[in-house]
RNA sequence: GGGCGAUUAGCUCAGUUGGUUAGAGCGCCACCUUUACACGGUGGAUGUCAGGAGUUCGAGUCUCUUAUCGCCCACCA
């Protein structure tokens, strides 16, 4: 047997307000939250008591948007959720401050570029302040030193970071705001350049000095997961390379300004037309360069005409044929995009000096002009160029095409060349639970086409620095092959300015001294370990902290970013902890707009979130965003934040009637305190146990949709019910919970009243716990009228069905469902008689079925009340809706209220009209 | 070209393992000022379930196919 004890609420009201509202709660509450700590993590020291979130960090140089809103309200839910669950949640916050969109930001805003030969000025100050919007032609930017630079960078995303914060506090994210961090923090540098040093110690991590992926724009190396591949406009042109003889042999090429890197023609070993060619040499048009033709499976027979020149380089197809054929390395493309000033020692025809001049220094897109022009003069091309539409590689922050050039860079490896590790990556992907499953499929996809192991080194100036130095020989180069080292303890280090052991400053870029590594880290390299950052992986004096929260619970994020922040934090999570960094990913869809258009800044269709927060409330806009599943696209829809404000009214109101029946003065105002107890046992009536077993059955399913990271289903089934609730259970058991003297004078019984007091107390106890996760303010406001001094209700239980299972007794939910259907059919006969639902029903005869009637005979006093039935009130049967019943065998209560019909009935007179 | 998701009322969306007459809210229409709520309440009308074919006694649901929208990957001669 359960104590009744162990399962009455007791509760603490307070005075009440004449007028409830829900505008101004979020700065009331937020206020309350940051002095009591509520969200504050206190580490219990087990594993089991924690739920850790791997939070994403906004990139703080963009724009708030309302798809931010979006999705961490999503995260929200489940963390109050975990919370009112007896678990510590870790709920940190981060900024993504590092990398290319700061600096870009950056360079706008203030007006200037780093100039790396520029000494650092303490005093420097910038041209403007605030010129973000306007483009501004990279000449005018005032040059400074790279340090000066990061100081302004980081002053930038400080103030950035504030508007975000203001924002998530707004919207009542339960973050311990004691917990951020940067990724150009101190301490995210630190993990990320010992997680570097550790995987160059276990060989995990190498230097190459191979063909890369190469943006002219930004100047450095991109890796694959940055790419995006976008329609660029092009032309073919059909260009004649000669034999000896002078006879002809004609390719296709959409880059003729390439044609001075050509090592080789190159076609399909299967292919006929150039089987007899195979091995023999011809020339190149105006450059007069000597290339065999050679043969490779890679050659599309029908792609252009079948044969193909080979330029280093001009596509990654080219890299693979001058790797698998030995071809030389041609280069011409310098690292700004424009052709080398040199001329290239392979040019000696003298002709094919003159055009090459003529090309030095160009852009590609002149050079190609002038190489076509060239062409035309002397005979070499056939017709004229055809115009095409390619597919072409960008960087996913740049405009201009990848070109690919030829320098060392730093690799992790990712599975993209270890097949055992990739097997291994897939491996996880099958243990992390997606939510919704279907995403692992793009998971999966993405690691099986990798094609090369992940490109960490930028060229770049603002990211976390490679922790490395190279000694120099005598002739000052440098031995790349065995780089200084820190130890771990003096991390994080900047090369640039930090010194290696053994070594002084004045022995920097001498001969036989010390360089230190020029490149950054791609900011994915820091970002594919938050999970490690959050939990202190590798602090000294952590390993409690971290083996308590490591590893993590959740990671929320964008579907878009799977490739490249899940994928790289799973691959980060293998290398270093040989285990997944969370359990669970949870991922958001986009935010389209009213037109079903995808909210994105270059449309120009962004709403800012602050706008409709303020206008709906808080509760509202999550209300809107909670209404969406996970992984799926949601509209923008201020329709549904109207819906979330009314609920959130609602709740205030239905509340403080609950609370208020009993203890109103004669102005109906309620400014007294009160204890009460709200015992389980004390529920003795039908409907009101009724209205408790559907209690028990709501937080049943919510809890296990909840459980599922289903928070919208959870959100639709207790919302459902509070509006059953509100609109029948309330208005039945009104009459009853005031002890008001029915139709011929008799009072109703203590116990009875007693009983509607307490199902109506716990009722609104069990709908404000449910609704706290989703509607955190109004929740919070309700919670302070009945439990004042308890603390708040967002550390309070989540509710479990027992106590409304004790109270049912059980009393099956459907008789409040059958005295609602009843309810408004008798509600229907003065609505179709156009007449206040005050008028007194003199007699109705209704039919409805066996079950029903049985159903209804427990509640009938309470209908009869409610429903203002004065004289007869009788429930016949009806033989063909009884046979209907019997039919199907269903007994649902969606069945029953079909089954109630109006056959005859007679109002009285309308009550007097009130002034 | 490959893959994933979507397509249900004017709008935003639910619809579990196939089951009788497909739901909710908004909007719309009508009515009601009723001692929690006019930031309200009550009642009502509303559908070629994108199209086609198939499986089945029975399909919004399963299979195939077409179309449209969104996204991811691959196509650079």
């Amino acid at each position: 047997m359960t104590d009744s004890a162990d399962i009455s609420i007791s509760a603490h009201l307070t005075a009440l307000p004449d007028r409830v509202g829900v505008d101004g709660l979020e700065d009331k509450w937020r206020a309350v939250w940051d002095e009591d700590g509520t969200y504050t993590f206190h580490n219990p020291g087990e594993r089991s008591a924690v739920y850790s979130i791997d939070t994403p960090p906004p990139t703080v140089s963009g724009h708030l948007h309302v798809g931010h809103v979006f999705s961490y309200t999503h995260t929200d839910i489940i963390a109050r959720y975990k919370r009112m669950n007896g678990f510590n949640v870790l709920y940190p916050m981060g900024w993504d401050d590092n990398g290319l969109p700061t600096e870009r930001r950056v360079q706008n805003y203030y007006g200037v570029r780093v100039d790396t030969s520029m000494q650092y000025d303490p005093d420097f100050v910038p041209p403007f302040e605030g010129t973000d919007g306007k483009k501004m032609d990279a000449k005018d930017q005032v040059p400074i030193s790279r340090r000066n630079f990061v100081e302004l960078c980081e002053k930038l995303t400080a103030q950035d970071e504030l508007q975000f914060e203001a924002l998530w506090r707004k919207l009542g994210l339960s973050i311990d705001w004691s917990r951020t961090y940067h990724t150009i923090g101190e301490h995210a540098q630190r993990v990320a350049q010992k997680a570097f040093l550790r995987n160059l110690e276990r060989g995990q991590a190498y230097q190459q000095d191979a063909p890369v992926l190469w943006d002219v724009t930004f100047q450095t190396a991109v890796a694959q997961a940055e790419l995006e591949s976008r329609e660029y406009p092009g032309f073919y042109h059909r260009v004649a390379f000669r034999f000896e003889d002078g006879t002809p042999i004609y390719i296709e090429t959409t880059r003729p300004e390439l044609l001075a890197a050509c090592g080789a023609l190159i076609a399909h070993p299967d292919d006929e037309r150039y089987q007899r060619y195979f091995g023999q040499f011809v020339y190149s048009p105006l450059f007069h360069v000597k290339v065999p033709i050679l043969a490779h499976p890679a050659a599309e027979m029908d792609k252009g005409a079948g044969i193909a020149m080979c330029c280093t380089f001009g596509d990654q197809t080219d890299v693979q044929w001058w790797r698998d054929l030995h071809l030389p390395l041609r280069s011409i493309i310098q690292r700004n995009g424009r052709i080398v000033m040199e001329m290239p020692d392979w040019i000696e025809d003298a002709e094919g000096k003159r055009v090459f001049e003529q090309i030095e220094g160009k852009t590609t897109f002149s050079a190609r002009k002038a190489i076509v022009e060239e062409l035309r003069e002397v005979g070499d091309l056939d017709g004229e160029p055809t115009p095409t539409k390619r597919m072409t590689n960008f960087y996913e922050k740049g405009d201009k095409p990848l070109e690919i050039v030829t320098s060392r860079q730093w690799y992790l490896e990712n599975g993209g060349t270890d097949k055992a590790l990739n097997a291994e990556l897939i491996e996880r992907g099958k243990e992390l639970n997606f939510h919704p499953d279907f995403m692992r499929v793009r998971y999966e996809n993405w690691v099986h086409g990798l094609n090369g192991d992940w490109l960490i080194s930028r060229q770049r100036f603002f990211g976390v620095p490679f922790p490395l130095w190279y000694p120099l020989n005598e002739a000052g180069e440098p031995d790349y092959a065995n780089p200084l080292l820190p130890s771990e303890d003096v991390l994080p280090i900047d090369p640039s300015t930090d010194i290696p052991a053994g070594y002084t400053e004045e022995q920097r870029n001498q001969p036989g001294g010390f360089m230190a590594e020029p490149d950054i880290m791609d900011t994915w390299a820091t970002s594919s370990l938050t999970p490690q950052i959050v939990t202190e992986w590798a602090e000294p004096g952590q390993e409690a902290f971290f083996a308590s929260t490591f590893p993590m619970d959740l990671r929320p994020q964008g579907q878009d970013i799977i490739r490249t922040w899940l994928f790289s934090s799973v691959d980060r999570a293998q290398l270093e902890n040989h285990c997944l960094p969370w359990a669970n990913a949870t991922l958001s869809g986009w935010i389209l707009d009213p037109d079903h258009k995808k909210m994105s800044k270059s449309k120009g269709n962004v709403v800012v979130p602050n706008k409709p927060i303020e206008q709906f409330g808080a509760d509202a806009v999550r209300y809107w965003a909670a209404s969406a599943r996970l992984g799926l696209d949601a509209t923008y829809d201020e329709g549904q934040m109207k819906i979330g404000r009314r609920l959130a009214i609602k709740l205030l109101n239905a509340t403080k009637f609950a609370l208020a029946i009993g203890r109103e003065d004669e102005n109906h105002h309620v400014a007294d305190e009160a204890s009460a107890t709200w015992d389980p046992q004390d529920v003795t009536e039908a409907l009101d146990r009724a209205a408790m077993a559907k209690m028990a059955l709501v937080v049943k399913q919510a809890t296990n949709f909840l459980e599922r990271y289903e928070h919208s289903k959870a959100l639709e089934v207790i919302e459902n019910y509070f509006w059953q609730f509100c609109d029948d259970y309330i208005e039945l058991v009104k009459n009853r919970a005031y002890g008001t003297p029915d139709a011929q004078g008799n009072v109703p019984a203590e116990a009875a009243v007693k009983s509607a007091r307490t199902a109506l107390g716990m009722g609104l106890d069990a709908f404000a716990r449910l609704l706290a996760p989703f509607l955190p303010y109004a929740t919070e406001e309700v919670w302070s009228w009945m439990h004042a001094g308890e603390g708040s209700v967002h550390t309070a239980a989540w509710p479990k069905p027992l106590p409304y299972a004790t109270a049912a007794f059980n009393v099956s939910p459907d008789v409040l469902a059958h005295a609602g259907a009843t309810l408004a059919a008798l509600r229907g006969i003065k609505s179709k008689a156009k007449v206040s639902m005050k008028t007194p029903i003199e007699r109705v005869r209704l039919a409805v079925s066996d079950n029903v009637r049985e159903s209804l005979r427990q509640s009938l006093a309470d209908i009869r009340e409610a429903g203002r039935v004065i004289g007869d009130f009788s429930l016949e049967h009806a033989q063909e809706l009884i046979n209907q019943m019997q039919s199907d065998g269903d007994e649902t209560s969606d069945a029953a209220e079909e089954t109630i019909v109006v056959t005859e009935s007679e109002l009285g007179e309308p009550p007097a009209k009130k002034r």
